[in-house]
DNA sequence: ATGAAAGCGCTAACAG
DNA sequence: CTGTTAGCGCTTTCAT
């Protein structure tokens, strides 16, 4: 491939001169110029932006982090992401963690070693943050967080409210009747699960309603557990009337697991999922939801990290909270009256 | 961020030892190795990829390019690369050009940029290749193309035989009693839509059926597309007996529309998919469909890329077919007999 | 307006 | 076994 010095011989002017007329800094005269362009065209010439890069100490790269490359979700929040570092001429490198903290930590030593200029990360979501995010120096690479937030890390963050959204989607079976409410949670040590049981909780007690323990199940965010779960809940002598799943996987298997149970949704069984699919609004019934700002979250981020590259931000780091927004379908219903 | 140099010095070594030790290679004396292993740990020295690759002209890493992110059908493919990708240490990075030859070629040249070692690309489907594919030299940094295939590119791919996967389906179709059948396809000029077609109508001619080309609609891929076009089969005087669409948003779109007309499935209407997704094993009723490889089509692209990366391969560009596989659930039903 | 030259952080001969 | 040195391809003072 040919190299900025070929160009510049062939055209007959030193390196000095290429370099400018092809990031058009300085002044260089129109006539060498158009040779310069020239040449670089017939050559077709294509910088070493590695080389670029060793030397301006930017890569005008940021690499983001996501866990789940098959989840619309995800895919959803890396475009929001995308169309922002776009505009400002950024390139977006995605690596898919696959919820491993091995690959997650890969990845970001990758990232890092290639110098990008900013960090988005989705981290595995435990409790307590990774271990080389602690250690890591986000005076000199900044890091933006997305729906994750550990104190002690000073990252900005954006996350959704999924306690407000669970509230609401426990709140709105309450108000339709309902007081026997099956809950599949993701697993305890996921933080965004436990944000969601915070706000389902919540919910019942301004309801003033009792939580019956039982009728709690932890999932683990996959179709399997949430079918399970659905019809360990729907098996019980007194059965709920309702089901919340805590993600879309889960909340598709128990509505499979109503039909199994050769139950009707919403007739005999309401549901609410937390997070919203494209096709729950195809099938039948369609399903009620939280809907996340999937893009906004991303979008959110990237513009932050923006910020915070271009020194434009010197503010202490901060947490963006985006609001949930629940879609009413067709899958729940009125509780009817009991007889008797 | 410590480099390199700084090690060395720390360490009382040159350069080239610290080098060494830093790459398993050469002959370091085990205290020296100790006592530079413990300088850049306690630097937390990171290596510096752009340094190192401008030299060794090698980046470990390849850049695909795909159509959709949203799309979980991209994801598994990209799961499947990257897997293989990681065992040989190759770092994948993904840009996501929206369906768009702009973007697309963007990510193209900021990969060629950025020095990969190899691409993986989905191209925007069109008839011809995009012209920077054309310019392209294979020789320099090999290319295999995913469910793309241009002549007078001299690039491996790998596809799925959408051909045989339709082919298939219609015929299924056809063995049932239907003869009388819907396909709503995908644009013209996208040439896995071409290849769906083909299939098709093979399937029918080889059963001896005319096909009705009053029966075949062109869709864009998208569920509001997939819903209107199969509104429009299902209103038609002498409505079909079967739908086939070309992809899994329009298929579900269908199966919308069909109840929406108070129309049954399988009962009134059977329909198969072209993609399967994970929650049609979860909706009512289960839908049938060809399924692609897409977890293959990724990991045998990424295999076929290293062994042109690392000069192994040397016969010429070669075409793998993958085979697609029919799934038949329960939206395909016999055609009842009529009566008279 | 143009060029010479230093150097970004690293690797790879080549010496010793 | 260890160090010296010459670049990789590019940007960027600093002269001219």
């Amino acid at each position: 491939m040919a190299n900025l010095k070929q160009v510049a011989v062939l055209a007959g002017v030193s390196t000095a001169t290429v370099s400018h007329v092809l990031n058009n800094t300085g002044r260089v005269s129109p006539k060498l110029r158009s040779r310069v362009l020239k040449v670089a065209r017939d050559l077709n010439y294509q910088p070493n932006s590695l080389a670029r890069s060793l030397v301006t100490r930017r890569s005008q790269a940021v690499g983001m982090v996501i866990t789940d490359i098959m989840n619309p979700f995800y895919g959803a929040v890396t475009r929001g992401a995308e169309d922002v570092l776009a505009r400002e001429r950024y390139t977006l490198l995605v690596g898919n963690s696959d919820g491993n903290s091995e690959k997650e930590e890969a990845y970001y030593k990758t990232f890092l070693a290639k110098r990008v200029d900013g960090l988005l990360l989705i981290t595995y979501p435990a409790e307590y943050p990774p271990t080389y995010l602690s250690r890591h120096n986000t005076e000199e690479t900044p890091v933006v967080l997305i729906n994750r937030d550990y104190p002690g890390v000073r990252a900005d963050s954006v996350i959704t409210d999924s306690q407000q959204g669970s509230y609401w989607a426990v709140a709105h079976l309450l108000e339709r009747g309902h007081h026997r409410i099956g809950i599949i949670t993701g697993p305890a040590d996921h933080v965004s699960s436990r944000q969601r049981l915070l706000g389902s909780r919540q919910a019942f007690i301004e309801h003033g309603v009792p939580v019956e323990e039982e009728l709690i199940r932890e999932g683990r965010f996959d179709a399997r557990s949430g079918y399970e779960q659905a019809k360990g809940l729907l098996s019980l002598h007194d059965r709920p009337t309702a089901l919340f799943a805590f993600n879309a996987a889960m909340s598709m298997a128990a509505l499979r697991a109503i039909f199994d149970c050769g139950l009707r949704c919403p007739e005999d069984i309401s549901l609410v999922s937390f997070d919203d699919v494209d096709w729950f609004d195809f099938i039948r019934p369609r399903v009620s939801a939280v809907a996340q700002p999937a893009y906004e979250l991303g979008s959110t981020a990237a513009n932050t990290l923006l910020q915070r590259i271009s020194g434009h931000l010197t503010i202490p780091p901060h947490r963006t909270l985006l609001k949930t927004e629940l879609i009413v379908r067709e899958s729940t219903n009125w509780q009817p009256r009991v007889n008797g």
